[in-house]
DNA sequence: TACAATACTTCGTGATACGATGTATTATGT
DNA sequence: ACATAATACATCGTATCACGAAGTATTGTA
């Protein structure tokens, strides 16, 4: 899908998925794949900008001899989860504006 | 808002505004203001992407002895609000997947 | 013994929205 | 009469950001 269309969202997916329970980068991208596709580079750049906004915290934990790091949710992170949604009333104005006047839906 | 949500949907609006007629650039501003804010500036970038996309048709035309650029969207740019009602399904995937498990709506 | 999968990192690039600034003209207020 | 706002368009530099490419390392599998 269009590049621009998915800005806006992929930051507040990536908070989406570690919002029920911590998860690391490789699980995450494959939790949201079926939903939208972004690139490893991509993820840990949103991983390391989130963290610096203090929307996540990092906890490297070992699993199988291998270390991961566990990324979890802060209070500002779920905030800024309900900020989208309040902001996705505008979204839909948006839309109804641009597809105005077509009788199929 | 923010402006990240809003790329991929400023372009698309603004050949939603000249759709059913010609305008102008800032009667388009105008126009679009109740739902979505754009600079001038952005505007003009926007427009002349379009037209070197082919998704819009410039004619310059006398008004009130003052010179306007009217902007014609083409067959292509039609094409192109029809490309976004069909993304903005995957948009609205990734919205519930983003929202899931919220019983308020 | 390759190869895929897991897991994370860094770098450079291209796209793009915006503020600042500039040029002109016309309309409006005082 | 004079200033200010509104109309109308244009250009430049900057910051943000998603991505591909490339790299490092380990573990599982064919």
């Amino acid at each position: 899908m269009d590049i621009q269309l998915k800005r806006g969202l992929l930051e507040v997916c990536v908070l989406s998925a570690i919002k029920d329970e911590p998860s690391y980068g490789y699980k995450i991208i494959k939790d949201m794949k079926p939903y939208i596709v972004m690139s490893e580079s991509t993820l840990y750049t949103i991983l390391k900008r989130l963290e610096i906004a203090k929307m996540l915290t990092v906890k490297s934990a070992e699993f199988d001899g291998r270390l991961r790091k566990y990324y979890h949710i802060t209070r500002a992170g779920l905030g800024r989860i309900e900020d989208f949604k309040e902001e996705w009333r505008e979204v839909m104005s948006i839309y109804r504006f641009v597809v105005r006047g077509d009788r199929d839906k």
